[in-house]
DNA sequence: CATGGGATTGACT
DNA sequence: GTCAATCCCATGC
């Protein structure tokens, strides 16, 4: 059932797209993923665009391994490696609807809305108990586990979008979110912002 | 070795 | 809408 090397052996693109709708599954907590950016190493928002450095030795590593970092200092941030060996690319997860351990995920983030859990890429490695040194990590062994989207599952109806908070190739439409989910982090993409549910 | 920027969040005006 | 917290890592002296 966990997604295998194949699945992220492919465009970075395509895999940010397919893991819309996935289940990750860490310890006693798991959400679906309703929301994924793209990042390849010839555009410069990708930490793989400096090359290849201790920072960015896994993003050039195998595909199916997470990526995580710190950002400003307070947040790890969970990527998904793709494309082959070689090639600097990876997935960045940005928001989860929670599935599984919910009052798990309260005490760590210690918030209480179901949608306050998630809804962020910080926000949901805090509320799974990802840190740093998951770094480089197997997400097809495990201890974080991303599971296919389940048959007869319904398919997620995708928008696209720019991705959030980067300054550098800010244009590209590289952001994936489930359009139908109330858990996806703000800025929403400009094609959910209108419709509001009743 | 010192410096500065960043794929964020939460609190506040 | 603004802004600070806080630390890893790349770069440059």
């Amino acid at each position: 059932m966990s997604l295998e090397r194949d699945f992220y052996a492919r465009s970075v693109h395509d895999v940010a797209r397919d893991l819309v709708g996935c289940v990750i599954r860490h310890g006693e907590t798991a959400g679906r993923i309703v929301e994924t950016e793209s990042y390849h190493m010839e555009e410069p928002a990708c930490h793989a665009y400096v090359g290849l450095t201790d920072r960015t030795d896994t993003l050039f590593g195998p595909p199916g391994r997470a990526y995580v970092y710190f950002s400003y200092g307070i947040h790890s941030l969970l990527n998904a490696v793709a494309e082959e060996e070689g090639t600097g690319a990876a997935v960045l997860i940005r928001a989860l609807e929670p599935v599984e351990g919910v009052e798990f995920m309260r005490a760590r983030r210690r918030v209480e809305r179901l949608e306050a859990l998630c809804s962020g890429p910080g926000k949901l490695t805090q509320a799974l108990g990802i840190d740093l040194s998951l770094n480089g990590s197997s997400l097809t062994a495990g201890p974080i586990q991303v599971l296919g989207r389940g048959a007869g599952r319904r398919e997620p109806r995708i928008v696209v979008g720019e991705r959030v908070g980067i300054t550098k190739a800010a244009d590209l439409p590289w952001r994936f979110c489930d359009a139908d989910s109330r858990h996806v982090s703000r800025p929403l993409p400009v094609a959910m912002r209108a419709r509001r549910a009743a």
